[in-house]
DNA sequence: AGTAGCACCTGATTGC
DNA sequence: TGCAATCAGGTGCTAC
């Protein structure tokens, strides 16, 4: 890091729908500012600007990526779906940062960092943490090192929905999307309709275990990429599809049991369980 | 406060 | 062949 940005351009006004000055003062924002630290919480990410109390803060939708070229004149004209291009400085010469982002979910802005104290039931006690104001809301990420798994267990048995939803919701525990929900319910046995309300705490520490398993593995192969859609800032997809065992594999036989596997929308999603090692109690 | 449902958007695929 | 309907993904927001 390091890099000053020199240059910004807006290519499409809604990937910045949620700066409040709008595209003009998010470029002019941005511009001249040192990128400093890079950091994630979930799905969230952000840079720090300089040493101020800000940060350029992404959420990459479902089909936002972030491409890395070097040069500024040489490098590739905007892909189509380029939606904010960045000029950078760094120690390493001239770069160009794209935003790409096919299904505009995505968005980028800069927003101050706040401060949060969240309490971490389990041992680990109060931990604070400075983060973007809209990622204030959003709960621990699975894999942070603050969030354990007391604090998981108390954060996903409380209310009346399933476990699914409970699962996709960012603000119990964060960085759980529809495959790896499927995927950790599957590996713990529980059925995606279970209620929390109805779940043992040794059943969801289980279910946490099983979360943090599914995340890791598909971390150290890159990822679950289905097409180019999904990439590093290289444009290289990872290798984690090829180990799903819930997730897209409805009709087919469970790897456990053998069982066909059954999908079905919940919560408007679309789910993915085996109806024999999962069953609703 | 917790929950449900819709809006947002594009491109691939399926159905007629 | 052409066109319409459907689907996928994760959030922000409003309404109950």
């Amino acid at each position: 890091m390091g890099a000053r940005v020199t240059d910004v351009e807006v290519r499409r006004d809604s990937a910045v729908r949620l700066h409040p000055g709008g595209a003009d003062e998010f470029a002019a924002h941005l511009t001249g500012a040192t990128l400093t630290e890079v950091a994630r919480r979930g799905k969230f990410l952000w840079v720090t600007l300089d040493d101020t109390p800000w940060a350029l803060s992404a959420h990459l939708g479902m089909s936002g990526q972030f491409r890395v070229h070097s040069g500024h004149g040489d490098a590739p004209a905007p892909h189509a779906h380029c939606r904010v291009r960045m000029r950078l400085h760094g120690r390493q010469g001239a770069l160009t940062l794209d935003f790409l982002d096919q299904r505009t979910f995505g968005y980028l802005h800069v927003e101050p960092l706040v401060d949060t104290a969240d309490a971490a039931p389990g041992g680990a006690g109060t931990v604070l943490a400075a983060v973007p104001r809209s990622v204030a809301h959003i709960g621990r990420d699975a894999l942070d090192p603050a969030m354990t798994p007391a604090g998981a267990v108390a954060a996903w048995r409380r209310g009346s929905r399933g476990i699914k939803q409970v699962l996709l919701d960012q603000t119990r525990v964060s960085g759980v999307g529809n495959i790896y929900a499927d995927e950790a319910l599957w590996r713990a046995r529980i059925h995606p309709e279970q209620r929390v309300s109805a779940l043992s705490v040794r059943r969801a520490g289980e279910l946490f275990e099983a979360t943090r398993l599914v995340m890791e593995a598909a971390l150290a192969q890159g990822g679950t990429s289905f097409d180019s859609l999904y990439v590093n800032v290289n444009g290289e997809s990872g290798y984690f599809s090829r180990s799903l065992e819930a997730y897209g594999r409805g009709g087919e036989p469970c790897a456990r049991c053998g069982s066909a596997l059954v999908r079905r929308v919940i919560g408007g999603r679309s789910s993915h369980f085996c109806p024999r090692c999962q069953r609703l109690r």
